[in-house]
RNA sequence: GCCCGAGUGGCGGAACGGCAGACGCGGAGGUCUCAAAAACCUCUGUCCACCAGACGUGUGGGUUCGAAUCCCACCUCGGGCACCA
């Protein structure tokens, strides 16, 4: 009797069966090939959404895959467990931000297992356990011994809501990444780590992944933001109008230009500004623009037209070029932080300054033309200042001839011109300038305001400064005994903050700012290859036989931040000589985002997340995989709909039929497909069919995998089904009984990865098989038995279909270009044929006039 | 403004420069059944009464015997960066 296919009662069957074998524990077996799968760990956040399934399902089928394939797996899970919505969860409920946060791991772990992903569970990482984030503190400690740890005081941004500052990168158009609250701008010490001094490898070794998305590629490298130029040193006069040994030093990538820099500016927040003009009668107007400045928020600065402050410091600065003097004004649209705070204004060719210059009336000065500008014949090689005006209503930044430009006059100016490169030459022999390259990238600022996260093991001594916390007595703890709701912060906890001082005993405060949480990310994926390490956060050794990861996957958005930082951690930690490669994951695969079914992105605060769980019980969860991997490549963003999910159930029964039927089991199922009357010729045709078909989707569903093609493999499955399905026509005694069962075992081979328990069910119960799929070897094919010996081709006259013919495979290039002729006699009768083409299995063209 | 992607039936999506729409969803009809569900079998891009045929991959050009695919221009949508000097 034929059974009925119960995802409910098989499913936690086999995931029992696996815990109870430690199917997935790892085994280190090093005569295998290494294969590191790796899946971004998440949030604990509560329970798991359709992207976590997308995402899971992916790296799960990818690692079973690699398993069946040969490999040594190493195929891990963890939590990103640090982070501010534990805390506000606490903070709400008058409870600990740990126990929110390991309850939601019990409960996600629980969804996983339920999902049947293979992970080895011993090696699970938790960022909120001290024997991880212990680690945490020592790798800080080593980065800040080789100077790349940094506490300085300058303008941050500060989100309100969060109550904590945040790295550059957290902040998306002036909004808080995590809250979307508008950011402010304050001037605080904040730690940060020194990322801008791996700024060029990280630009530079993007070229060596070849195995990630374009796109994350250039979003980097837009983050990076190299740019080359040059810095000009103007020397400043002083109140009197007379110029001095003190210099302002600018940053531009137009140096050419520098013959109509015809005012200069500083930012608002730019240093000793306003001591230049204390007690001047410019203060006011001055002041005015800083305060102003201050209250634009980034949101206001983002919308890029805004119209452009400023006012005159009183103060004037000498152009290196021409010794003439120039007047210094602030100016809102000047940024403080990057190139030097300090801009050389050149009105004719930057939009920006040339709107400056008509709103406070500034002199433009036209020094670089295109050739067909009316100017252009006036002023045709002028060396000498002659139009200090003009009536243009933009500038021009284009490339262009020089002109009123000294002996630089006819030169062609532009971006890395050869007005650039001899202009500075020049300004270097003076001791004025010199060519440079500026990054936007900026510092990490990783301290945070809060008290879930991992504590900066520093101290603060009056006598000795800020130090570190000797190793030996890592990890600072987080206290426990805080009450949030109450409003105590790790800054009001005496107990935490009164310590000695290491160096000179004295007693001494603790610092109270922990890590920004994306430094635990930045290096779980090397915990992971050996986790339960007490001595250092992981063995050279382990981790140099496992890392780089060789498939990473997660989402797009983390294209910047984490996997940014995660590169930079490599980089640091290869330079402490604690591992031996560049680069952490060999290759990315960022899937889609998956959004609810009016194509919005799922949230909590939309209340439009799709949650698995009803799914899993009415369909079972190998359906809910096999369902979202064929919905649509990986890589694409994916509107959800579960109206195809019935259809994946159907295929899932048809199949569990099916293979009992190939079996042998009684046959009830096709009893009205048989066909009694079918001729012993057919017969042997639908065997050869199906012979030729299992080869062709066997070799077909493996290069599918090996290009992350589930949504293609699934089909060709789906058509191997379709025609074993015709095969099953013939009558029982007559079927080639060899032919079903490998038809059988091989199906059930290829979509174990996908469904699991499904296969693994069908493996063993009705199979017969002792071993798990998990430990079988991938299914081989031949390719010779792939090929049909006739195939149907095309035969086109100009590039139009016209007839199709039946031809042995083998059929020579002479023999198809006269059969194609013949074929169509009468559409090309009376026309010459000027030339036969002829595609070996496809088609053959006639070109005839 | 700069830099990336993507536009294919009613829907999700397939197609090394070589039969557009695989596979699935949805839809229509049928078999089985007292009936229904399930299962099974046909059909299902558009136009045309049918055949024949014509038209069809965002738009317009081009290259080619042949273009969804390559090139150019444009349109629309999505993403990233952005007063970055």
């Amino acid at each position: 009797m034929i059974s009925e296919y119960n995802p409910q009662e098989i499913e936690p069957k086999w995931q029992k069966h696996w815990a109870d074998t430690d199917a997935f524990k790892m085994t280190e077996d090093h005569d295998k090939p290494k294969k590191y799968v790796l899946e971004m760990f998440p949030y604990p956040s509560g329970d798991i959404h359709m992207g976590h399934v997308r995402n899971y399902t992916i790296g799960d089928v990818i690692a079973r895959y690699s398993k069946m394939r040969g490999y040594d797996v190493l195929h891990p899970m963890g939590w990103d467990a640090f982070g501010l919505p534990a805390e506000n969860a606490a903070i709400k409920h008058k409870s600990h931000p740990a126990k929110w946060t390991y309850a939601n791991i019990e409960t996600q772990k629980a969804s996983f297992k339920r999902m049947g992903f293979s992970y080895d569970w011993d090696r699970t990482v938790v960022a909120c356990d001290p024997e991880y984030y212990r680690w945490g503190q020592w790798i800080f400690e080593q980065f800040w011994k080789k100077g790349l740890v940094e506490r300085r005081e300058s303008p941050v941004n500060w989100c309100p809501e969060c109550k904590t500052v945040l790295a550059n990168e957290q902040v998306t158009e002036g909004r808080c990444w995590r809250c979307d609250s508008v950011v402010e701008k304050r001037d605080l010490t904040q730690w940060y780590f020194k990322i801008t001094d791996y700024a060029q490898e990280l630009l530079d070794d993007l070229d060596k992944l070849e195995g990630w998305p374009e796109r994350v590629k250039q979003m980097q490298a837009n983050w990076i933001g190299r740019s080359e130029g040059a810095e000009v040193d103007f020397a400043l006069c002083d109140a009197d109008g007379n110029p001095t040994d003190e210099t302002i030093t600018v940053f531009t990538t137009r140096a050419d230009t520098l013959f109509g820099c015809s005012f200069f500016l500083l930012a608002p927040d730019y240093k000793g500004l306003e001591e230049m003009v204390a007690g001047t009668q410019y203060e006011a107007g001055v002041k005015e623009v800083i305060e102003e400045a201050k209250k634009t928020t980034a949101v206001e600065r983002a919308q890029g037209d805004k119209e452009k402050h400023g006012a005159f410091t009183g103060r004037y600065v000498v152009n290196p070029i021409n010794d003439e003097k120039i007047p210094v004004w602030v100016a809102d649209y000047v940024i403080s932080d990057y190139g030097t705070g300090a801009v050389m204004a050149v009105p004719c060719g930057d939009q920006r300054d040339f709107e400056f210059a008509r709103k406070y009336d500034l002199p433009i000065i036209p020094i670089i033309l295109g050739k067909d500008d009316p100017l252009f014949e006036q002023l045709d090689g002028v060396q000498e200042r002659k139009i200090t005006s003009v009536d243009w209503d933009k500038a021009y930044d284009a490339e262009g001839i020089l002109v009123q430009s000294g002996k630089y006059t006819g030169m062609v100016g532009g971006k890395h011109s050869p007005a650039v490169d001899a202009i500075m030459e020049d300004l270097a022999k003076a001791g004025k300038g010199k060519k440079t390259v500026q990054f936007r990238l900026r510092d990490w600022l990783i301290s945070r305001q809060r008290y879930w996260g991992n504590p900066i093991p520093a101290i603060h001594c009056e006598h000795c400064g800020v130090v570190p916390v000797p190793e030996e007595d890592l990890p600072v703890l987080l206290p426990e005994d805080i009450d949030l709701a109450a409003g105590e912060t790790l800054a009001t906890h005496e107990e935490f903050i009164n310590c000695t001082c290491p160096v000179c005993g004295r007693p001494a405060k603790r610092e109270t700012d922990t890590m920004d949480t994306f430094t635990c990310s930045s290096w779980y994926y090397l915990r992971y290859t050996d986790p339960h390490n007490k001595e250092l956060p992981f063995d050279k050794d382990k981790v140099n036989r496992y890392m780089p990861v060789d498939q990473y996957i997660g989402g797009i958005e983390h294209a910047i931040l984490h996997l940014l930082y995660s590169r930079f951690f490599t980089k640091v930690l290869r330079d402490l000589d604690l591992l031996d490669f560049d680069e952490p994951f060999t290759n990315l695969l960022c899937q889609g985002m998956v959004k609810d079914e009016h194509g919005e992105t799922m949230s909590k605060s939309k209340g439009n997340v799709i949650a698995p769980e009803d799914m899993i019980a009415k369909y079972g969860a190998d359906a809910v995989r096999a369902y979202i991997l064929f919905m649509a490549p990986p890589d694409k963003d994916l509107q959800w709909s579960t109206d195809g999910l019935e259809g994946m159930w159907r295929f899932l029964n048809k199949v569990w039929r099916m293979v009992q039927i190939l079996a042998g089991v009684e046959d009830d199922y096709s009893a009205n497909n048989v066909n009694n009357e079918i001729s012993d010729e057919q017969i042997k045709k639908l065997a050869s069919d199906l012979t030729r078909e299992l080869n062709r989707v066997v070799g077909k569903v493996t290069d599918d995998f090996e290009k992350f093609g589930f949504n293609t493999a699934i089909a060709a499955l789906m058509e191997l089904v379709n025609t074993t399905n015709a095969y099953l026509k013939v009558p029982a005694d007559k079927r080639d009984a060899n032919l079903c069962i490998e038809v059988a075992e091989k199906l059930v081979m290829m979509l174990s990865p996908i469904t699991p328990h499904f296969s693994d069910e069908l493996w063993h119960e009705v199979l017969g098989h002792g071993e798990d799929l998990n430990d079988t070897p991938w299914p081989d094919y031949d390719p010779e038995l792939a090929k049909a010996s006739e195939v149907e081709i095309v035969v086109q006259v100009n590039g139009k279909i016209k007839a199709r013919v039946n031809v042995p495979a083998d059929i020579s290039e002479d023999d198809a270009k006269e059969l194609g002729q013949k074929t169509v006699a009468e559409q090309i009768e009376g026309k010459t044929v000027r030339k036969v083409i002829y595609v070996p299995g496809k088609l053959i063209n006639i070109v005839a006039k």
